[in-house]
This record gives structure tokens, sequence and C-alpha cells, in this order.
DNA sequence: GCTGAAAATATGCGTCG
DNA sequence: CGACGCATATTTTCAGC
């Protein structure tokens, strides 16, 4: 889908907040009411815009502990892979799952409450995965930045 | 704050999709709307909610190209990781950048078109920041799980 | 893309358990 | 205090141009 200078704005105001009113984005963009609706049920069929959602304070909800996992497989067969991914997806933990290039094969992003509860989620979810070669962890020490919103 | 179960079924709906109206979610939670709207401007009120957000197709923006980029300072003092911090927050390449544990200092998410753009960022922005000692980086091969939505 | 009206929703209030 | 129903302000949505 093509995009104009007007769309871009339009994307960039709601990745910041999709809760404005069609009245204060038309301010905002000089345009009426009507136009930016349009505009905006056009960016929704298109597909790109995927979703809306609502972002939660994490450390509110005793989640404040964010572990990045890098997992290696035993080995690297279509099936071990498939297998692998249908499984890592179910862990409530893992917010995002990459198979990525390089020495280890996946990187995960886990949070949990605390230490213990991540000494948990290894011991009883991530390594007794089936295919689970070996993992090094690092831990989140400072969140320095973390947006959804892209360049436009 | 403290959470009942249909604040909690509440947030996993709005983490879901936060542009329900409120009339669908007291079908679903079986309260009335002036229940859940009050319970959650509450919630927005604490905190707990942090935002209402789009989320966008990186493929149809040209950004599907994801790169976990480790990097290494020269040192390690309060004032070289501040200054680190504040340069790589504006680079607009960079969605999320954490300070780790490990044997790199810091892992940032870079989201850009291709390799050539990446080649570019590396060679302009990365590298040229200040302190910077070594990096490392690994390419996403594919995206398994990708998700904003936390367990309640 | 605009204006203007109709339908749906959000929001504030008084009241009840 | 929190849930409810009702009344009204706002917003969404749709014609017609």
């Amino acid at each position: 889908m093509k995009l104009d200078t007007i769309d871009k704005q339009l994307l960039v105001e709601l990745q910041r907040d999709c809760k404005q009113t069609n009245k204060e984005l038309s301010a905002k963009l000089n345009l009426s009411v009507t136009a930016i609706y349009e505009r905006i049920k056009k960016l929704e069929r298109s597909g790109l815009i995927q979703n809306y959602v609502a972002l939660l304070d994490k450390k509110q909800l005793d989640l404040g502990f964010m572990v990045f996992c890098h997992v290696k497989l035993t080995q690297h067969s279509g099936k071990y892979i498939t297998e692998f991914e249908r499984e890592a997806i179910q862990l409530e933990e893992v917010l995002e799952c990459y198979h990525v290039s390089g020495e280890y094969d996946y990187l995960l992003k886990v949070v949990v409450k605390d230490m213990e509860h991540f000494r948990e989620f290894m011991i009883n979810k991530l390594t007794s995965l089936q295919h689970i070669g070996s993992t090094q962890s690092s831990f989140s020490i400072n969140e320095v930045k973390n947006t959804t919103a892209v360049r436009l």
C-alpha cells in the first residue's frame, strides 16, 4: 500500500496513542473527521495496522525480571526445529522468540518475577523442551529503551 | 494495586485488543457497561495500563530485517554508560536497548529494511557512537513469536 | 475529501446492595 | 465501596455531494 505524508503522520500518532479520537487527529493533521476515519479504515483493511493493544507496567504485575536466553538445539533438521518452535510458543514467560544466525539457534525474551521464578522456568520449562542442547542467559540490568513504534 | 479475577480478565482482553467497546467487554465479563468503564479508568489511573498503541506490519513498511546487536563498551564508568545510553536511545532503528549481564554490555533490537541498510546503520550510526568497543550481530531468520501481552 | 445527520458509545449521576 | 440503570455528551459511521 502506498502511503502519503498524512498516512505516515497518522501512523506515527496511532503508534504513540491509538485511543485518540478522530476529532483530535483531524485537528492535528488538518483534515476532516471523516477523512481521518476513512484513512484509518483503509490502513486497517490493508493489514498495515495489525492490531491495537494495551501496554502494561510489568513491574506492577511482578514481572520486572527480564532475561534473554540464547538456545542451541542438539540437531537442526526441519522436524526438530518445528517441534522446538511449537513448544516454545506455548510458554507464557516467552514474549518473543527468534530463530537467529550465529553460534546459538534461538534468542528468547523471557519475563518472570525474579531469579527464583527464572530458575523454575529454566528447570521445568525451557531445559525440558525437546531437542534443547545448551543455553546461555543474559539478565537485563536496565531497560534503556523499549518501544513498539517504528520510524516513518 | 490489587487485582481481582475480573480485572485480570479485563487486562487479558485489552492486551489482545484495546479497541473493543465497553459493551463488548461487559458481555464477555458479565458486568454492566459502567462497571467496565470504572474498572478501566482505575487501571489507567494506577499506571498499570501504560498506554494504548497501534502495532504495525513491519514487512509492509520495508522494515522486515531484524538484527540483535550485542555491544561491548571500551570502559564501564558511569559517565561512559550514560553517554552511550543517551546516544543509543536517539537511534530510530533501535527499538529496544537493554543493559545486560554477561560477556557483552548491551543488547539492541535493530529494525531496518535489508542488509544494505544494516550495513549503513553499523558504519554510520552504531560503530560511530562514543565508547563502543566491539559488537556482535545476530540476524533474525524467523520471528517465531512476538507478543506484547503478558500472563495474568 | 467535505458536510451533516443517524447510530453507537463513552461518560456522569443518583441509587441500591 | 462497587455495581447498576438511566440521561446526556461525544464519537463513530454512513449518505450524498
